[in-house]
DNA sequence: TCAAAAGTGTTGCGGATACACCCATGC
DNA sequence: GCATGGGTGTATCCGCAACACTTTTGA
């Protein structure tokens, strides 16, 4: 079974990636499968959620695993992610499409998938807390599951899933995703609760809100909107993202680190 | 043509990712190769320099290619790179055993070659300033090309080099990479110029010297050893790379970003 | 009247920038 | 001696953390 095509290289007639070597017979050595992975994270209810998927055969069987799926012939890894995205979440496509999908890494180990070679692509999404994932199709069997609370996950999903959860929190500090937690229309506080669930501190209210609205495009008022959060206090004001997508200067985290 | 397997859904029977649906038939559909393509960079002469290789046979024949091959099937991505930069840069494979490897990003579009499907994952890496790739091999073809001097690179080999680029930089703000630029010995002012290239700014000497020797575990002193560097002016000390990875504070580059 | 949350003001400390200044070496 | 690069000291400035304080609502 080994290769003859991965290992031609004979007469100066090298393959460098993206390169294929001549007289190469795509179907002559055993064949590699291209998945993505999907890490998709929530804020409810002041904890961090992931979408899981219980599985109903083996191997792992019952266990948790990431939503995902088979990259089609004619279809990228992101346009995959999105696609698996729109079934397991129920979402409309028109929202799935505007929202914030990021690479994570791609996992390659030979034994990840102990049926055969499945190399995966994790793609990380933040979404805001949605009615619920019931949308129809594959939606049925997706869960929100509190980050850590489930046991043993399936394949290398629990070691994609931390990966996810640290670029997360250093994602935050760097950038405007934030809001990508959050519904349309926000407030300074629920937008603070978001830092402070995923990095597990609590941030000093008056300087997060200085250091948000110091940053140009980070967020934008909705004129004379407000509304009540905590049931009482004072209504607080709207606000919806802005165009900004780095933050500069960023927004740390206080005290080196903490999970 | 298309595939049996990807789309084998049925009766909850769904393959999430890492997961192959029972009856899967491993060659009965079009399969993905997988690659690895590496953007290695050094600093030579002030001028940051990707090793390069260039292509001898269609499609782009007689362009300038990134190194990179196949993943064998029982080798994970990374070691394909740690295998591939080997072979390309003739580097004795203890040495290449210890360097820096980083993953950056898959690239997956459909048509990226236009032979088959082929879906890559790039890894970049900082080596200091070799002697000369020629090992043997694949070494021969190789070489090192100032950034941005050659034009057209094949397939979207110039879209990955250049997120590599960026990516470096960015690095060198948060992380002790820069040492990986260095021979195992090397002045502060050797450090500093590897900063000012990759960034292409200037630093302030003291202020530059401060912050790495404030950062514990950036560089180690090598007792008593000093070494002349531009010929002229006082013999510099030399330092070592430390056990640190990670830099806190960063080493912000100054105003906003230049290319 | 009290609690809770939003919003504003102010102060003080730490770190970085921008220099000035000495040291050692080759020409 | 002078140019060149290494190394040290220092004043000023900016940012931000920490906290006090006012405002507006529900109970």
């Amino acid at each position: 079974m080994t290769a003859v095509g991965p290992r031609a290289r004979e007469g100066g007639a090298r393959g460098p990636a993206g390169n294929v070597p001549e007289g190469y017979d795509p179907h002559a050595f055993e064949p590699f499968a291209v998945t993505v992975d999907l890490a998709v994270f929530t804020v409810r209810g002041g904890a961090l959620h992931a979408l899981l998927i219980r599985r109903g055969q083996e191997p792992y069987a019952g266990a948790w695993a990431l939503p995902g799926g088979f990259v089609l012939p004619r279809e990228s890894a992101e346009l995959a992610a999105r696609r698996e995205l729109a079934e397991e979440t129920g979402l409309p496509d028109d929202v799935v499409a505007g929202l914030h999908l990021e690479q994570l890494r791609t996992y390659s180990e030979p034994d990840r998938d102990p049926r055969m070679r499945v190399v995966s692509v994790a793609y990380t999404a933040l979404v805001p807390d949605l009615p619920e994932p019931r949308g129809g199709g594959d939606a049925a069997h997706a869960e929100w599951i509190a980050f850590g609370t489930r046991g043993q996950l399936a394949f290398d999903h629990a070691d994609i899933l931390a990966d996810a959860r640290e670029r997360v929190g250093a994602k935050l500090e760097y950038t405007c995703l934030a809001t990508s937690f959050c519904p349309p229309e926000f407030t300074l506080g629920e937008l603070r609760q978001v830092y402070e669930t995923v990095w597990g501190t609590a941030l000093d209210r008056p300087n997060f809100r200085r250091k948000v609205l110091a940053t140009p495009g980070f967020v934008e008022q909705v004129a004379g909107a407000s509304r009540l959060t905590g049931g009482r206090g004072k209504p607080a004001a709207l606000y919806r993202a802005g165009p900004a997508t780095a933050l500069h200067p960023p927004l740390l985290r206080p005290e080196g680190r903490q999970t």
